[in-house]
RNA sequence: GGGCCUUUAGCUCAGCUGGUUAGAGCGCGCCUCUGAUAAGGGCGAGGUCUCAGGUUCGAUCCCUGAAAGGCCCA
């Protein structure tokens, strides 16, 4: 006996009863056990932070991630699922700020950092329960026991280690970078706090006079808005394929002058004045001038003041040609690196101007634009003066407007190394594929250093000490070297700061006191070791870490190309000049059932508890596998998962009901009994067999859809073709080896559907493959998640049959049609039924599944219809795929002519396997008849249906015999419905007593032991009913009802 | 401003290397089937395949340009 399955599902408890299986029999830890010593595949979890709740978008990532590590079990692979928590970082920092109620740094040093750091650690996890409770509900398994932790100190130092091994390579140095920076705060802030406060402003708008050094009276035209960064100037940038003009114009008091801008802001420059273009040329051509600079505060140390290119110099504002500070701006910055131009730092942490800036030094450099604005004006070098409204950042704590300001940082020379990086890249399978030289491509050609330091406390220090006396500079590899330079066991030492900070190093040059510098790592340099970190190596685990390096496969949204995906990448490539995964899915975005971006202020965000909670787990995995392709954003609703139940999930449980239902009344059991198989079971077990082929292979491939809308399309041709048409061979009585065949062909499906679903939709999966196999196999493995994959037979694929099958169904199709248009219901049987198909392969079909077909439709007999005569004509439909193809340019003249022929004859010669021999130009050409399709159309008064080639045509005259079975139908359907209200058990016997009018009456009688049989009545009495028992009056057809019904008892 | 993605029915999505009348599901209206089904089947309404050029015998598909939306970066 199978357990008895109701046809109601209640997909929630369900999933929670397989939870419960799970957990009792340590079914995920026993999937990676009984694994070992089987092939590698290696995963890696990208670490997610847990100071936040997990959304949509997380069981997004998390059911994509766990595909695949499932699926390379059943194959035999050993997949180690270790999990791992992102900890550091600015997110948890902001999350304690707020909880304390502090608005800057200050606060947290006085606070103490030792105290602040510990609220971060214990913040990182606020939210850990929640991630663990919707990770295990929705059935992701990942192993949490072992999971790593950034903020331990075996995570660290194996950090410091590669930090080290970057040191000594010279990848680590010292630089600038720009950075959006609060004067008021003292302190830069990260991209998010710059967005959170933008505004409009309105700044000064000049345009100066640089006059060149080789050309007197000629000058560039400079625009800015912010004339503070003037002193700092150091270039001036020009597009290289822009145009640029020399105009002359006359001076006010007398004379000329010439100025150089781009040719397209002209107008908006000198509006109506009359100015005279003297001379045009390409941006490029101005490469190298040089000019006087406007302002000789701090001397230059390299070649400066001059002009240079720039791509992204732009023609929409201004004047074309753009002033370089490289202290004040990113692009500026960027320019001066690869310019190697001097950066001059005129401006001091406070944002007032340094003390070599004479005139205006201790001033706030936006309070001294105006007396900037004025000595230029009063040296001649000022064109123009105005203002500039615009969008501009302002610190969300204070509201200071920021400066782009350059502090110095740690960087890692990652550009470097920028064809290394490309070059591994090209090993990587990206999954979807534009993303390799796309997104994740372009970033790494415009490699630029890494920008590693941070100025915060709660994150992996950057283990380099500096000697106070010297200036040496030490980097730290081990905790080992620690206590070695410091003279002491600092071997169980906190490895964050404070604590670090409080080691003094003895210094190995001078012998002075080395201190700490004061930066932490960018968080991403965490997450990106995490293939090093994760296992303490090289301390510790060598052997799993060769074993474990690199990933076979890594999963994360879009988002991360910049993110972890980078991060992993270079840090391979720079310690082991190797790729970190060889294949990685890159989701996107999820949005809202209306294709909105979920966002809190908006108010659509989707808790995936709703989903989890009445979907369940598996329809909203399998929703966000089928919606479409990995990488495309995807809406996410309840009611788009709820149409995944519907029409998948119910439809699979369903036949695995009736099949339980009919094997436990027939005591079914499988067998290795020779089977003889009908052509309906060869057909599934044909369909069956393609689909493992195909998932399997979709699968190997990475291809989520391919691996599970086909399952969908299986599902339904099983439910509703495969077993609609077999239903009688499960119903009847006898015992025989048609019944046996039915049996083991729907069992070999279900089974192999649920493995086949396994990776995908791991509940229903093991739900079916417990009751299906585990209820009678002791041998078997005890989950599906530990039994093997499927293997296919190809030679069970029959590629003619499906053809057949589908050229089968496609008729039913056009039979049904017909009957509607006729109006003639299916329960009233009907002579005949013929069809008429394009070709004489597809005309032996008809044939060879007329019973199949006569039983479908209800008829007495199906044929194909007489190539002459009958209820149609026929015209020809020349095929272009064919033709069009084979005479290209003469294809038109050809269909022409095929048309131009007698279409009844014609149709005649081809269906009969003739070539039709037309003349085109006089050239006498032969169409073969695979060439053209020949189509029936019907004649007016028949009952047809046509699609395409395919043609329907039902005789619909009634004898008085086929209205007597009609009706004898109609009887027993009100019989079923009568025994289904009486809600009798499937194989209760009945005595039936009815009323009925005379004609109804004579059917009855006529067609007595039929209905017995249908309606499993042993009795059937026309007389009126006792009291108290099911009853049901009834009208149709003109005739009159009333029955009764009772389980028959002796 | 740059890179990438998307645009097909009211909604969610297919559409294989260009080729018959562009499909499916949901929703809507009508009809129908059923002793597995919460379902299924049929018919109908619903499409300038975002737009404009080009290549081709033929373009939803290829090329160029534009528009709208999205993501990332400046």
């Amino acid at each position: 006996m199978f357990r008895p399955v109701s046809s109601k599902l209640d997909i929630v408890s369900m999933e929670e009863e397989v939870l419960r299986f799970w957990k009792e029999h340590d079914v995920f830890h026993k999937s990676m056990d009984e694994r070992k010593g089987g092939r590698e595949y290696v995963f890696y979890e990208g670490p997610p932070t847990a100071n936040g709740k997990p959304g949509v978008h997380h069981v997004l990532a998390r059911a994509f991630k766990d595909v695949f590590p499932r699926y390379k079990t059943m194959r035999g692979f050993h997949v180690n699922r270790r999990g791992g928590w992102d900890t550091h970082g600015l997110p948890v920092e902001i999350e304690v700020e707020r909880q304390l109620g502090f608005t800057n740094k200050q606060q947290i040093e006085e606070y103490g950092i030792a105290r602040f750091n510990e609220l971060c650690r214990q913040s990182a996890f606020t939210y850990i329960r929640e991630w663990e409770r919707m990770t295990d509900r929705m059935g992701y398994w990942v192993d949490f026991e072992t999971a790593y932790i950034t903020y331990k100190n075996s995570y660290i130092e194996s950090i410091w280690w590669i930090l080290k091994n970057f040191w000594e390579k010279g990848l680590l140095y010292q630089g600038f970078k720009v950075v959006p920076y609060c004067p008021r705060c003292g302190t830069p802030l990260s991209d998010h706090e710059v967005a959170l406060g933008y505004d409009e402003a309105e700044d000064p708008s000049v345009f100066v006079r640089m006059p060149l050094v080789d050309a007197p009276g000629v000058s560039l035209l400079v625009w800015t808005t912010t004339p503070w960064t003037l002193p700092g100037n150091v270039a001036v940038a020009v597009h290289p394929d822009v145009d640029y003009v020399m105009v002359e114009r006359s001076l006010p008091e007398n004379g000329t002058e010439r100025l150089i801008l781009a040719q397209a802001l002209l107008e908006k420059v000198f509006g109506d004045e009359q100015v005279r273009i003297v001379d045009q040329f390409k941006g490029k051509q101005l490469k190298g001038k040089r000019y006087n600079p406007l302002f000789t505060f701090l001397p230059t140390d390299k070649p400066a003041h001059r002009v240079v290119l720039g791509d992204f110099v732009t023609t929409e504002d201004g004047s074309g040609l753009v002033h370089i500070a490289p202290a004040f701006g990113a692009e500026d910055m960027q320019v001066a690196l690869e310019e190697d131009l001097p950066i001059l730092m005129t401006v001091a942490e406070d944002g007032t101007f340094t003390s070599d800036v004479r005139p205006w030094s201790g001033k706030f450099v936006k309070d001294a634009d105006p007396y900037i604005i004025r000595d230029l004006e009063e040296r001649g070098l000022l064109f123009r003066a105005g203002t500039y409204v615009h969008t501009y950042p302002f610190c969300w704590r204070c509201s200071t407007p920021l400066l782009y300001y350059a502090r110095p940082t740690w960087y890692v020379r990652t550009s470097q190394f920028k064809d290394r990086l490309v070059a591994l890249n090209e090993k990587i399978n990206w999954y979807p594929n534009h993303i390799k030289h796309g997104r994740f491509g372009n970033w790494l050609e415009n490699n630029v250093d890494w920008a590693l330091g941070r100025e915060r406390y709660w994150g992996t220090p950057l283990p380099v000490w500096e000697c106070d006396a010297c200036h040496h500079q030490l980097c730290i590899g081990s905790r080992q070297e620690l206590s070695d330079f410091s003279g002491r066991d600092l071997g169980d030492l906190d490895l964050h700061r404070p604590h670090v900070d409080e080691v003094r190093l003895r210094c190995p040059e001078c012998g002075g006191s080395m201190q700490r510098v004061p930066e932490l790592i960018d968080v991403w340099f965490d997450s990106g070791s995490m293939p090093v970190s994760q296992w303490h190596y090289p301390f510790e685990n060598q052997e799993i870490f060769k074993q474990q390096f690199p990933a076979d496969y890594i999963c994360e949204a879009v988002d991360q190309t910049r993110g972890w995906f980078y991060s992993l990448h270079a840090i391979s490539t720079l310690l082991f000049d190797q790729e970190c995964f060889k294949n990685v899915i890159c989701l996107g975005l999820i949005l809202d059932g209306q294709g909105q971006k979920m966002s809190k202020s908006k108010g659509n965000v989707v808790d995936p508890w709703e989903v989890l909670n009445k979907q369940g787990a598996d329809a909203m995995r399998w929703y966000l596998y089928t919606a479409s392709p990995p990488g495309q954003e995807r809406r996410f609703s309840s009611d788009l998962v709820a149409e995944v139940v519907r029409n998948f999930t119910l439809t699979l449980w369903n036949t695995y009901s009736f099949f339980v239902m009919y094997a436990n009344l027939d005591q079914w059991r499988p067998s290795t009994a020779q089977i003889t198989y009908s052509s309906l079971d060869r057909w599934l077990r044909s369909a069956l067999h393609a689909l493992t082929r195909d998932v399997t292979a979709a699968l190997e491939n990475y291809d989520i859809l391919g691996a599970t809308r086909p399952i969908e399309t299986f599902v339904d041709q099983l439910s509703n073709w495969y077993l609609r048409r077999s239903r009688r061979r499960f119903w009847k009585t006898e015992s025989d080896a048609d019944k046996q065949a039915a049996y083991a062909t729907l069992y070999e499906a279900l089974v192999t559907l649920s493995k086949l679903l396994a990776p995908t939709m791991p509940f229903m999966a093991e739900q079916l493959y417990q009751n299906l196999v585990r209820s009678w196999d002791a041998e078997a493995p005890i989950s599906v998640h530990l039994a093997s994959w499927p293997e296919y037979d190809d030679a069970l694929i029959d590629e003619v049959l499906n053809r057949e099958m589908a050229l089968t169904m496609k008729l039913a199709s056009l039979g049904h049609a017909a009957r509607n248009k006729a109006n003639r219901k299916v329960r009233q049987p009907l002579a005949e039924a013929t069809f008429s198909v394009g070709n004489l392969e597809e005309r032996s079909i008809i044939e060879k599944y007329a019973e199949l077909l006569e039983d479908e439709l209800n008829v007495k007999k199906v044929r194909p219809l007489d190539a002459v005569g009958e209820a149609v004509d026929y015209s020809l439909k020349p095929l272009p795929k064919q033709l069009g193809q084979k005479y290209g340019g003469r294809f038109p003249a050809v269909q022409k002519a095929i048309l131009e022929q007698n279409q009844v004859e014609a149709a005649n010669k081809l269906m009969a396997g003739q070539n039709l021999v037309i003349q085109v130009n006089g050239e006498v050409i032969e169409i073969l008849p695979e060439e053209v399709e020949v189509r029936a159309q019907a004649r007016a008064g028949f009952a047809v249906a046509s699609e395409g080639g395919y043609l329907a045509a039902l005789i619909t005259d009634l004898t008085p015999e086929l209205v007597q079975e009609g009706l004898a139908r109609e009887f027993v359907r009100r019989v079923q419905d009568l025994r289904k209200q009486a809600d009798l058990d499937i194989a209760d016997r009945i005595r039936i007593y009815y009323e009925a009018s005379p004609g109804l009456e004579r059917a009855i009688e006529a067609f007595k032991e039929y209905i017995m049989g249908e309606t499993l009545a042993l009795k059937m009495l026309a007389a009126p009913a006792p009291a108290g028992i099911p009853s049901a009056m009834d009208e149709f057809d003109g005739e009159k009802l009333t029955i009764a019904l009772e389980k028959f008892t002796d």
